[in-house]
DNA sequence: TCTGGGGTCCTAGGACCC
DNA sequence: TCTGGGGTCCTAGGACCC
């Protein structure tokens, strides 16, 4: 048996966390530079804007409903979510994190009653940290997942064709008198379930597939012919077979990357450099801390592909290196190699990025040393250890790279954040203060 | 004027080999 | 006109997730 907890509208309910004044009011959490809202108060969903509506599109509209919009705070999220997992993780014996706001927990073998369980865990939440969360528990993932929903959707909108009394937790084992777990299949539209996308939604809506319910019952074999193996996995899921297995161990990233859209279009080379230079250490430090190495190295930069107006350019360069590096100043390098080679005058670029490949172990590289000049790379090691340690304790980008530039407003490429609220939990400057 | 970032998996098709 | 068959590996692109 597997339960799915995520948070409700998470980045909007962290942010209501510490400013209460947010509550009952339409709020949106914006993308990076302010671009796309990604996440939406309740109020906010009920005015239509959707999921990914870029800003400009709703902006103009915004004051005159009192929506309140703010930039991302990775930060805040980040830990709210780390409090939120260790809660969520007293739900049964194992936890997989699945995202920044949802894990899967087996409740495989748990005595007693499942859903007053979750009904207990969610209070908790609640009352500790203030998230609100939705709890869905079924017999595979995609159930679970399905059953999250049942519960959101019938807390939110009252008129929902889910049944309203479920109290934000929903067990397909033990449903409200009267309701069957195809009742809830029957109402859900088939592109609301895990696996299924908008094109694959729109084929199979096409072919008369429209529910959860029609999915359940059709041929997986079938639709394994002509949908490949993905869908024929859910259809099997939906059916009461497991066959997505619980990942409690996370394993090791295969790429790890760095890529950002810039303030504003970057036309000369010099800023390019310094945002390479960036990336590829930010991309460097991420791999050190999974402990891995890479062997490739991926630069990136293209113009806006939505000014139809400006000529358009997108290169990419692989660099392979030497031997697997975890090292900033080796990977910037071959990423600034990379970027002399694809960049060309007269362009309006707009994003560009780092992206490492072909991932090691780090252990398993050392053995290779031996070979040549170990000294010299063992220090490399070093040199990262202490650059690291010391980003961490007097904070980021207190030693980095010359090439990335010195900082501040300068940096005419800087992302847009207009909004952005205070880090309450983790910068003691933003500590929030409490009146008597 | 203004449109995110970071991932994974699957499939089809070409290259190559015997 | 006529030109094997079968297997593996790699890559690019598409679809999905949050």
């Amino acid at each position: 048996m597997f339960a799915l907890l995520d948070g409700n509208n998470f980045y909007v309910s962290c942010e209501r966390v510490f400013r209460p004044s947010l509550h009952g009011r339409p709020v949106i959490v914006l993308s990076n530079n302010d671009g796309c809202a990604i996440a939406r108060s309740n109020e906010a969903k009920a005015l239509g804007i959707r999921m990914g509506t870029p800003f400009h599109e709703v902006r103009a509209r915004l004051p005159e409903a009192g929506v309140v919009a703010l930039s991302a705070n990775y930060p805040l999220y980040g830990d709210m979510s780390n409090r939120l997992m260790a809660l969520a993780a007293g739900l049964g014996p194992r936890q997989e994190i699945y995202s920044i706001d949802e894990c899967f927990v087996d409740m495989q073998g748990l005595g007693g009653d499942l859903r007053d369980r979750a009904l207990r865990l969610r209070e908790r939440i609640t009352q500790w940290i203030g998230l609100p969360c939705s709890i869905g528990i079924g017999p595979t993932k995609t159930l679970a997942k399905l059953a999250n929903h049942v519960a959101k959707e019938a807390e939110r909108r009252p008129g929902s064709p889910y049944p309203a009394e479920l109290g934000g937790v929903c067990d397909l084992g033990r449903l409200p008198a009267g309701v069957a777990v195809g009742d809830l299949l029957a109402a859900t539209p088939v592109g609301e379930l895990w696996g299924i996308g908008r094109q694959l939604s729109a084929q199979l809506q096409a072919e008369g597939l429209r529910t959860a319910l029609a999915l359940a019952r059709a041929d997986a074999a079938a639709l394994r012919r002509r949908f490949g193996v993905a869908v024929e996995r859910t259809v099997r899921e939906l059916q009461g077979c497991a066959c997505i297995a619980l990942e409690d161990e996370p394993a090791a990233r295969q790429e790890v990357s760095c890529t950002r859209a810039f303030g504003q279009p970057v036309t000369t080379l010099a800023p390019l450099v310094e945002a390479v230079s960036e990336y590829a250490a930010r991309a460097a430090f991420k791999l050190r801390r999974q402990a891995s190495k890479a062997a490739q190295v991926l630069v990136f930069i293209h113009t806006n592909p939505f000014r139809r107006s400006d000529r358009q350019y997108a290169r990419s360069a692989t660099i392979p290196l030497r031997r697997p590096s975890a090292d900033t100043g080796t990977i910037a390098d071959a990423a600034l190699r990379g970027l002399r080679a694809i960049w060309r005058p007269d362009y309006r670029i707009h994003k560009a990025g780092v992206i490492l490949l072909e991932l090691q172990d780090a252990s398993l590289v050392q053995g290779e040393l031996a070979m040549e000049g170990e000294a010299a790379w063992a220090g490399a090691d070093r040199l990262m250890l202490a650059m690291d340690g010391l980003n961490d304790r007097y904070g980021r980008g207190t030693v980095q790279l010359a090439s990335a530039g010195l900082g501040g407003e300068a940096r005419s490429w800087s992302m847009k954040q207009q909004w952005r609220t205070p880090q309450y939990t983790t910068r003691w400057e933003d500590l929030p203060v409490a009146r008597a």
